[in-house]
RNA sequence: GGGAGUUUAGCUCAGCUGGUUCAGAGCAUCUGCCUUACAAGCAGAGGGUCACUGGUUCGAACCCAGUAACUCCCA
């Protein structure tokens, strides 16, 4: 095959991914070999690729891959979660074009046209993984909604209500008066904004000329109102009381008082409680149960009336008495006008603070009463916990275990239902008596309640509740659900794959997911769901800004991979990418990663245009045992750097073995001298023969980083005729081979050699076409006759001689511990020289001194390791030995 | 307000148990090269107060205390 001067990968992209789809390279079934088994955090089915997805999954498609190569039962289950505010919203959309109102319609009608959404949309970014090269098993394909895995929905909650981990209440939830549904803590985000902090007056008496009730009003040189701050004045009409801290001495006064709101002048009392804080506003405080966390707490705590003033759309209500069904926004406004003409408004101040928005419509989350569904947390988080403490799951890089555990022993019962109808429908049915069952159908419920209640009702008599399960509440049992192992626990599939060895995700969902679907392993399984939990970082632009679609700073991965090739993004993507830590993402790192697989490309062209010569010897025995070290030595380090999850490193150790080492180094060394009228040039069997298993062993190496390039050269006849399943991404790892040190820190000095006669040229302006003569005087035991050809070659030496003494006034520098002379036809500096000379001396001399203070100290030889102290008698006499030279050359000059 | 983390070359990051000629890598930069695999390249070079201050130690980028800046999480 002829191939052309760079890669083009798409050609490759396309034909290598269908036929490793055609061979069923990516599917797994449970066999007698070791699984390896990792389950993608389902992308939201909404979703479309982004640079987080593709950093996520190339880390899962490297481990899959390398699994599969140190043949493992690779298996890697795609699939996508239901997300049902998100999916939701984006069906009301959809209906909303075509002239459908949500509200007149019913709830098979509405999830018919969510699956119909659904099928049309809901595997883009599916579609999009495979261009990244993803091997997942597409069979296995699963989504949180299917008919099995919501089936295992229900089974868990039936099974967690049975033990009373369940329970329905009325609490303070997050309302999304946008969404119509309570939302989980966690899916509120917090932000700093400005507001406006309204200084209320509560007089003492009604504002509108009635008598007061008091008989005991304030006496003279007391005000007749106090002053409440507040930032949301439109919910004055639902205050339970006025609070003041009782050691505030201000307040004294007001004990046992009680005043009247303003516009509606409804009495309140004045309450004691150390909860407020005296230096806030001016230290009185509205007490609103109905529409705050706090106060709620405060209003149980007192025994003050709930007074919830909001509909469900974040309109006022007609126990607002006034302003009713005006959006509680305009109301704000509205009623800051209202106090302002009533004399009630005292002044305004600016203020910041936090407020709570809903992570998916944005509306301001409002706090409110409701009945909802809840799932304790705390007897499950504490074996969850227990897991990553232990260490049997293990959290890299290892600082989110402190953050695991805060949140595990802060934790709060987790609201689970949702005002929704995509998802799960909670299987609770209520009963004309006003109690309810749990069961997995409305038959089996009927069934119970007719035992409990004995009372002969009829399935109609049942309704199920309307509310669905939060969507984390099925991807909380993904590992075990992909392999039914919750509906049939002890099936062959999830006996073999689960636990599944490793999960790669974003620690923004290290409690939302990780941690539920540890409580879910533990609860239904005793185990845990996974062995190491890969943390990846957020990915930002270079300007350390998060991606977003509203900065449009995030480059499209689809035509980032049409750019640079699906292989240099990956390595784009893994070269910037600590474990942990986010990553500023540049394209330059993707053309680096493009440049990579082009260097590979041409070395492979290269290795085409040889022929074997079976007339030649082999001349190149040192540089083959060479490499053959290096790469050993490479592939324990990447080994070593995988152990870790240190896969950039691991990348970059990939990077030098072949760009340097086999490139720069082993081809050059190897690399025939060009004959200008042979069509392909003369090389001898051995030496083509250890050169073509390197680079297959090198394809190895790189397949999980560059699957598309490696499998490409992989099928070239240079490697002979290939079976159909011969394939690079099912070949095995070579194994770690023997390394010869000695040969390696001798080739070291070689190149060190080699760089210096180089760099002799460069700066004496010689052409590198032009040959030159090395002379050598060797004190350390390298014997450079051997070296000789490679040194020749390398350096273009004429001629190497071996010497006793120093020549004068030839170009001299040191490698190692001996001393190298170039002479040339040319004047030398003889000032820049001594110069140079003098600078090594000093420097030797200074470094001397240091490590002769360490040996000379008692304490150090008493104290150091004896390794140690070897090393810096080894220091010492290398240092000593080069100072030797260094001086005998300044005597040369001298003289 | 509480907690965690980060700070090493222009950029992104390594630096493991304190000790190797220890201050590193890749990219970027500079100089010279269109040298028959590759200019998406080759050869070479420069670049650092390891955030700051103090302490422990024979010895500190590394351990301890404090300070500063930034980031994240929680309230």
């Amino acid at each position: 095959m002829i191939i052309a001067k760079t890669y083009s990968p798409k050609e490759a992209e396309e034909k290598w991914y269908s036929y490793w789809l055609q061979h069923n390279f990516f599917r797994s079934v449970p066999d007698e070999r070791e699984p390896y088994t990792i389950v993608i955090p389902p992308p939201n089915v909404t979703g479309v690729l982004h640079m987080g997805h593709m950093l996520n999954n190339t880390i899962q498609d490297v481990l899959i891959r390398r699994a599969r190569m140190k043949g493992k039962n690779a298996c890697w289950v795609p699939g996508t979660d239901h997300a049902s505010i998100a999916t939701e919203a984006k069906v009301v959309a959809m209906l909303k074009e075509r002239g459908i109102n949500k509200k007149d319609i019913t709830r098979e009608e509405f999830l018919k046209y969510a699956w119909e959404w659904k099928e049309k949309y809901g595997g883009i970014i599916l579609e999009q993984l495979k261009k990244l090269g993803a091997s997942c098993d597409w069979e296995r394909t699963k989504f949180t909604m299917d008919e099995d895995m919501s089936e295992a929905v229900i089974d868990y909650f039936v099974r967690l209500h049975k033990q009373g981990l369940i329970y329905r209440g009325v609490r303070m939830v997050n309302w999304d008066p946008q969404g119509n549904t309570a939302v989980s803590d966690e899916e509120v985000i917090r932000k700093e904004v400005n507001q406006k902090l309204y200084y209320i007056k509560y007089f003492f008496s009604p504002q509108d000329g009635n008598a007061s009730s008091l008989s005991d009003l304030p006496t003279s040189g007391l005000s007749d109102f106090l002053t409440v701050a507040t930032t949301r004045p439109e919910t004055i009409m639902a205050d339970a009381a006025i609070c003041v801290n009782p050691n505030d001495e201000r307040y004294l006064h007001l004990h046992g008082k009680s005043v009247f709101i303003p516009l509606i002048n409804r009495e309140i009392p004045v309450i004691l409680d150390d909860y407020v804080t005296m230096d806030f506003g001016t230290g009185c405080l509205k007490v609103t149960p109905a529409h705050d966390l706090n106060d709620y707490a405060l209003g149980q705590k007192h025994n003050l009336p709930i007074i919830d003033i909001l509909n469900d759309d974040g309109t006022l209500n007609e126990k607002a008495q006034i302003l009713v069904g005006e959006d509680r926004f305009a109301a704000r406004k509205k009623i800051a006008v209202l106090l302002e003409e009533a004399g009630a408004l005292a002044k305004t101040e600016d203020y910041t603070s936090q407020i709570g928005f809903s992570e998916r419509t944005n509306a301001v989350i409002e706090p409110k009463l409701s009945m909802q569904w809840f799932c304790k947390m705390q007897e499950m988080a504490k074996p969850a916990l227990e897991y990553v403490l232990n260490g049997e799951v293990k959290l890299i890089p290892e600082k989110f275990i402190n953050t695991y555990r805060h949140w595990m022993e802060n934790v709060r019962d987790w609201n689970i239902s949702r005002q929704l109808w995509w998802g799960q429908q909670i299987p609770a049915y209520y009963l004309p008596n006003g109690e309810y069952v749990v069961a997995k159908t409305k038959e089996e419920a009927l069934a119970i309640a007719n035992e409990t209640y004995h009372s002969p009702l009829t399935i109609n008599d049942l309704r199920q509740e309307d509310d669905v399960l939060d969507t984390w509440f099925s991807s909380g049992l993904w590992p075990i659900s992909v392999f039914d192992g919750v509906r049939n626990p002890d099936n062959a599939e999830i006996n073999y794959y689960y636990p599944t060895n490793d999960l790669v995700t974003a620690p923004e969902i290290l409690f939302f997911w990780v941690a539920r679907m540890i409580m879910s392993g533990h609860e239904l399984r005793g185990q845990k769901p996974f062995s190491n939990v890969y943390l990846t970082g957020i990915v930002r632009d270079k300007l350390g800004r998060k991606m977003s679609k509203q900065l449009g700073n995030s480059p499209d991965p689809i035509e980032l991979m049409g750019k640079y090739g699906a292989d240099g993004v990956r390595v784009g993507m893994l070269l910037c990418s600590p474990a942990g830590n986010d990553l500023m993402f540049d394209e330059s790192y993707c053309e680096q990663g493009r440049n990579f697989a082009n260097k590979i490309w041409n070395a492979f062209k290269l290795i085409q245009g040889w022929a074997v010569d079976e007339n030649l010897t082999n001349t190149n025995q040192i540089a083959i045992e060479w490499f053959d070290s290096r790469f050993n030595q490479a592939l324990a380090q990447i080994e070593d750097d995988f152990k870790q999850y240190r896969l950039s490193e691991a990348l970059m150790a990939t990077y030098k073995l072949v760009w340097d080492d086999y490139c720069a180094w082993y081809l050059e060394m190897v690399k025939p001298v060009y004959k200008p009228n042979a069509e392909k040039q003369s090389i001898d069997a051995e030496t083509y023969a250890a050169t073509i298993n390197f680079f297959q062993n090198i394809l190895k190496v790189l397949h999980p980083f560059m699957p598309f390039l490696t499998e490409e050269l992989w099928h070239d006849e240079l490697f002979g005729e290939r079976a159909e399943l011969d394939c690079c991404i099912v070949a095995q790892l070579p194994a770690i081979g023997e390394i010869n040190t000695q040969l390696v820190s001798e080739i070291e000095i070689i190149q060190q050699i080699v760089a210096q006669v180089r760099n002799t040229r460069n700066t004496k302006q010689l052409s590198p076409k032009e040959a030159l003569p090395l002379a050598v005087r060797a004190n350390s035991a390298i014997d450079y006759i051997k070296y000789q050809p490679i040194i020749k070659h390398l350096g273009n030496i004429n001629e190497l001689t071996l010497v006793t003494e120093a020549i004068g006034g030839a170009v001299n520098f040191i490698a190692g511990t001996d001393e190298f002379y170039i002479a040339l036809n040319i004047e030398i500096d003889v000032a820049a020289e001594k110069e140079r000379l003098e600078k090594e001396r000093d420097y030797l001399i200074g470094f001397l001194k240091a490590v002769n203070a360490k040996l000379s100290n008692e304490r150090f030889m008493a104290n150091a390791k004896p390794e140690i102290i070897q090393n810096e008698l080894k220091k010492k006499a290398d240092a000593e030995a080069r100072l030797k030279i260094v001086e005998d050359a300044l005597r040369g000059l001298a003289g």
